[in-house]
DNA sequence: CATTACTGCGAACACTGTACCCGAGTAGAG
DNA sequence: CTCTACTCGGGTACAGTGTTCGCAGTAATG
């Protein structure tokens, strides 16, 4: 591929001159988003998407510079799921609050999205497009723009944050090919062995009071009650505008 | 290995019989931080630790039934650097903020970890004792231990959350192996059309505003920004105690 | 001492991302 | 229309990956 000195967002997808391609990077990244959705992150390799899509695995290097790229639209395509604009309201927290659970839905759809966020700046154009609208529903309060981004940093954050600790033992599941109980079976003797030995008294009560009364809703309501601490915070402390 | 049934925290680290081994996991576990540390976590190979200690690759099945085991013990190594137990102070506040700065300052010692923790759940023994100790602040108050096991997975959402967001653009960086200059040379383009193409005014400003004035601790302020608001939400709306 | 169960490890297998090169095909220049 | 300069698709090849197998050597057990 050319233009490696360029980023993939500002690459013009069909070149000039030569026949037109066959395929588009919507495509593609449609098909390697199907993929990681059906059999995980770590399914997902250039001969494998090649496959899906019925070509050459090196044609795919046609369309993209590399596999990375591809994980970075991947990226942004799942962003765009997050939603179109929803106009702000003038309800900044009530508008906030629909994003946020926006954003947690779609990280629920594609598990994967986690691990792949971490250590990539979110910079393609939906990702863009979210951020702007998490601004917009701050701006009619006017504020310092600097204030404005961090409270959008920050919640962002807590989202992202809860989510990964929500996914990490549904993903650990699965990666390891095993049935839950199953799973469960393989590690009980070692959580009894903690909890057993005493030392950790606050934990083996989070341990026995979670045994079954760990309701399917638990991460839900948890996400809930932290999301609105946040913004309990926030809009205590919000500063005197200008 | 043998004993593929049962988890890596639960393994006996040496047999009963045979000759004594030359090395211990724990040997192991530092060569493969240190080479993520120096060299990145895409760096981390069998063979890479292997030359690191010396040995032949295959040896180290002989200790670690797969590299995901060792990616395990890495979480679980570092964890431990968030410090021993920090006898609650009765300042319930003060001491989930001093975990908070110190698991903060942990991540950024140790890039790598916040994608390796995507889809790993924490259930290492200091790990453990981590989630114990930040229970241990919040016992005093008498609550359920539901609300308390709440605090603690909010507070971590939050810190694990902004830390990747720190990240993600530094790591972006180094993965690319030029400098900090040219990457932004790479990406000026693309982000000036954005922003001259008026349809995000807001993003704009903060590009425009953060031209320069992004001083080294704009995170490290957004940081503490965010925490203080999630503890004042927590802070004013703990329910009732018992 | 013989047996057993372990340790270290070279070699091999099935995969990975991707560079190279080719023939085939298309767009614009003259 | 012809020619040239480019692109597209993709087979092949290479270096590197995680992991398994089998074998030689060693320590503890009976």
């Amino acid at each position: 591929m050319d233009d490696a000195h360029t980023v993939v967002w500002n690459r013009p997808e069909r070149a000039a001159k030569g026949p037109a391609p066959s395929r588009t990077r919507a495509e593609i990244t449609a098909a390697a988003i199907a993929i990681a959705d059906a059999e995980g992150i770590e399914a997902l390799s250039m001969r494998r998407v090649a496959k899906e899509l019925g070509t050459g695995t090196a044609s795919l290097y046609r369309y993209l510079a590399s596999k990375d790229d591809l994980l970075d639209l991947m990226l942004d395509a799942v962003a765009a799921e997050d939603g179109g604009p929803p106009a702000p309201t003038g309800d900044w927290r009530g508008d906030l609050r629909t994003l946020a659970y926006r954003s947690r839905a779609t990280i629920h759809r594609h598990p994967w999205m986690t691990s792949l966020a971490a250590g990539r700046p979110s910079l393609g154009p939906n990702s863009l497009d979210a951020t702007e609208h998490a601004l917009a529903a701050l701006d009619p309060l006017g504020f310092d723009i600097d204030v404005m981004i961090t409270v959008v940093d920050t919640l962002h954050a807590f989202v992202r944050g809860y989510a990964i600790g929500e996914l990490a033992q549904q993903e650990a599941v699965r990666r390891s090919g095993v049935g839950i109980q199953e799973w469960m079976d393989a590690h009980a003797p070692y959580l009894d062995k903690v909890v057993s030995a005493g030392r950790h008294p606050l934990l083996a009560r989070v341990i026995r009071d979670a045994e079954l009364p760990h309701a399917a809703d638990s991460a839900e309501r948890g996400f809930q009650l932290g999301l609105e601490r946040l913004l309990d915070g926030w809009e205590a402390n919000l500063p005197i505008r200008p």
